[in-house]
DNA sequence: CGAGCCATCTACCATATGGTAGACAGGCGC
DNA sequence: GCGCCTGTCTACCATATGGTAGATGGCTCG
């Protein structure tokens, strides 16, 4: 049975992970909001204008807007997180490992857009937001920076230093998903066509850069 | 003499270009702050504050706080384009002319952050300010799309599509400048120094992407 | 010296915004 | 059938916000 917001766990929701019935229409619409409009720009009576209910509502289920935003944000790091982890745990080697996350998020971006943008939005909000999401990714960036060491040192890839270069694909990888005024300048509308062409040039673009050539990473 | 903000063109503040006195202040602290803290976070009344005037002498200089945005805008498009056109003219060949133009950008980071800082809020605000500001800059895009693929054409750099090659550049380059909470999540403050490491770091990688090993492309 | 202009301010406006308190209808259990 | 709980609402609050109108002091010019 589900509780209402309250004082308590902060920017939770009461009782079981709401995916369902109103709570969950309301966590989709903030997260549709907050990584289309922003979060500063998302009011929450233009947030339950789009619910059909009052804001009252909304301040039934969460006890604060700052509350809904963490409860988004969990549930979006819940979302990256799964995705990493899976395609972490299917690929071998070096290169093939780093593509198959990179594909897997291109994947989590044809069906879920808005989770990539809260990830964007999060980064210009700063703390307590961003601090929240990067914690909840902390291990799985741990595990990526040794891994990528580790095959460097193996020579699988080419040395760079592994933390600056996940800032890299990430930073590459977010900008390709979700800078659509850039890419729509470039003559690259929102379709999943341009995603596809989107994804098989970016993965081009780090296979070369971080596939060694000659004897020792042969591809 | 300094004319103010009244009807005319639109995003202007009246007279010269307000490079001093009181609208210069003020187009210097709506920069910082929309690119620090972002445009919808950012009042009128705070601004006053931080300027130490009340918000009705920002509204004589500047018509709106929309206003106030397309003129900042405009001051920064114009310093990004300077900047890029003058290392454009400099270098020669494929390669190293994207490490003078990745060089020039850096430079203007380290001493003009909040410009870089801006670019990324208007790829988040969207239009007018996006298209405004890539309007601005869509001569020097144009011009740089085409010669990368001259470039490609002539075997100087790996084939790539180039408009796709431009976003992933842009996209790499600004979240190595600008996403402060990433880095930091990664143990890299924005220090002087660590601009100076991430440079070299994202040099060595766009370089290993577009400069084609082996014979046509020896480095 | 007085008039006019410029740049800053005070006072005020209308609306937006996040949030609180309690009313109310429906459902469920005793 | 009644009492209680849940979930939604109305009414209201205090503050924030972008903006307008006119006051005011200082400066310049005739």
């Amino acid at each position: 049975m589900s509780v209402p917001g309250d004082a308590g766990a902060a920017g939770e929701a009461r009782g079981p992970a709401p995916q369902v019935g109103t709570a969950g229409r309301i966590l989709q619409a903030a997260l549709a909001s907050f990584a289309g409009r922003g979060y500063d720009s998302t009011s929450l009576d233009a947030l339950a204008a789009g619910l059909d209910v009052r804001k009252q509502t909304i301040l039934y289920w969460f006890p604060s807007k700052e509350a809904l935003l963490e409860a988004v944000v969990d549930q979006c790091a819940s979302e990256l997180s799964t995705v990493l982890e899976a395609s972490l745990h299917r690929a071998g080697d070096g290169w093939g490992k780093v593509e198959a996350v990179v594909r897997s998020v291109f994947r989590l971006a044809a069906r879920r857009p808005e989770v990539l943008g809260l990830v964007r939005e999060t980064g210009r909000l700063g703390p307590p937001a961003s601090t929240r999401f990067l914690a909840a990714l902390g291990p799985l960036v741990d595990g990526a920076s040794a891994f990528l060491e580790a095959e460097m040192d193996a020579g699988h890839l080419r040395r760079h230093e592994p933390r600056l270069l996940l800032v890299a694909i990430y930073s590459t990888v977010i900008g390709m998903l979700t800078e659509v005024e850039v890419l729509r300048a470039l003559g690259e509308e929102p379709t999943a066509r341009s995603l596809v062409r989107r994804r098989r040039e970016l993965l081009d673009l780090l296979r070369s850069a971080l596939v060694a050539s000659g004897p020792e990473g042969e591809p």
